[in-house]
DNA sequence: TAGATTGTTAATCGATTAACAATC
DNA sequence: TAGATTGTTAATCGATTAACAATC
């Protein structure tokens, strides 16, 4: 079945400039995988079965093609005629996602929105018994902030984010200020040496290639919907 | 320029089975043009001008030449050598969005989540002058919250919701309740009458063909990244 | 074996971009 | 006019899907 395919396909994982070459759709669709085998051993109260790429395609949104497709960039995980063993393929996707041990985040901006969004990843991540992303910092420009403390966590200022951040191990910045800062508080994040950000500021921001950026415009998300009416 | 291609484009626009062809893509884009064009009038101090592609491209973050063909799917608002005039492109996304009225929005499930993003919203939309996202109705199971007010907004019940919805006009739903209840909210909301939903419920939802469905998937936008570190 | 299902190739589909004539 | 910029066609690129041999 697999020809010299594989080799490139080998690659493709180990050697991280090519790396870059699988699509996001791709990284996001195995996220998604990843949850509807979690709650497919929830709900059979077992973690180890077989599962057909129809069913994880049922839970994710998507095609049963598309499923499979997708798991063939990251080798082959299936049996013909019998599917995938549900905890071995959610080990193997763990893997792959880098969720093998817990990812250090900060928070910008602790304001309406942040502290939702701190509230709301405490939650859902640390039910988990893998990796996940731990909440390790807090930042807000706002002085009166300044010593409160957040779910088990203070809020500091942001002059101690390159400090904090390094010493945490933090490695991903989830951004939540108003628009106008955005951009520097960005850049700041950057320069402690975050690896990721994940931004919520409807803004367009400028970071160095290496940086991965994902911005989620929560007006637009709305906003677009008009035209469906 | 343009040749029969034009008659197609017409119906495009004006026929509502043939609307649906704009890709979902295109649409986001407009909204972001629209952020765009706002955001430099501010910027300006003025309302009219003249901007080209390039400087529309840039604030929202894609290519010129992206931002002129998403134009050309509904009509020619340019004038070549000189650009766009802003107020009138404005006004025409405006347009194209259905942007011109208030359209209503009912939030289900007013948790941290749920109250973060009516704050959200609510700030976002009503400096607004143009037709904006109106947060109409709260609706919540959760019988301690009934008789609360949220942003001037009674908290009711779920039972309330296809009187209310209909009352007041609103086609716009935000869900934002635990996985578990998403679907029955979703399908209490169709029957109520609303034509769109956002879901923030890491689901995937079934709604009839005639509803536009929205997912937003805070997990999801985090989880992927670890691939990235 | 027969039925189910994978992994992969090739075909299709759609979206982005390059190139350029038309126009201000 | 010369330079700038639009709108559109055609080319490219990438992603999805159909088809099917291989395998359990």
């Amino acid at each position: 079945m697999k020809k010299e395919k594989e080799l490139l396909s080998e690659n493709v994982e180990e050697d991280d400039d090519i790396k870059i070459r699988i699509s996001q759709s791709v990284i996001k669709r195995m996220a998604l995988y990843l949850n509807a085998l979690e709650k497919l051993q929830v709900q059979k109260g077992q973690e180890s079965f077989f599962v057909p790429s129809t069913t994880i395609a049922r839970l994710s949104g998507v095609k049963a093609v598309q499923v499979r497709k997708d798991f063939s960039h990251f080798g082959t995980f299936g049996r013909p005629g019998v599917g995938y063993e549900a905890d071995n393929l959610r080990k193997q996707i763990i893997k792959i996602l880098n969720l093998t041990q817990n990812i250090g985040i900060a928070f910008v901006g602790i304001g309406q929105l942040g502290s939702a969004l701190v509230r709301y990843y405490y939650q859902r991540f640390s039910e988990r018994e893998h990796g996940y992303f731990e909440p390790r910092a807090l930042f807000d420009v706002d002085p009166e902030k300044k010593g409160t403390s957040f779910e088990g966590l203070k809020i500091l200022p942001l002059e101690k984010m390159p400090e904090v951040i390094k010493e945490l191990g933090i490695e991903v910045s989830v951004i939540t200020v108003p628009s106008d800062s955005a951009q520097e508080v960005a850049e700041l994040a950057v320069e402690s040496g975050v690896k990721a950000i994940l931004n919520f500021a409807p803004v367009i921001l400028e970071v160095p290639d290496h940086i991965k950026l994902q911005s989620v415009d929560l007006s637009t998300e709305l906003e677009h919907m008009g035209y469906y009416l």
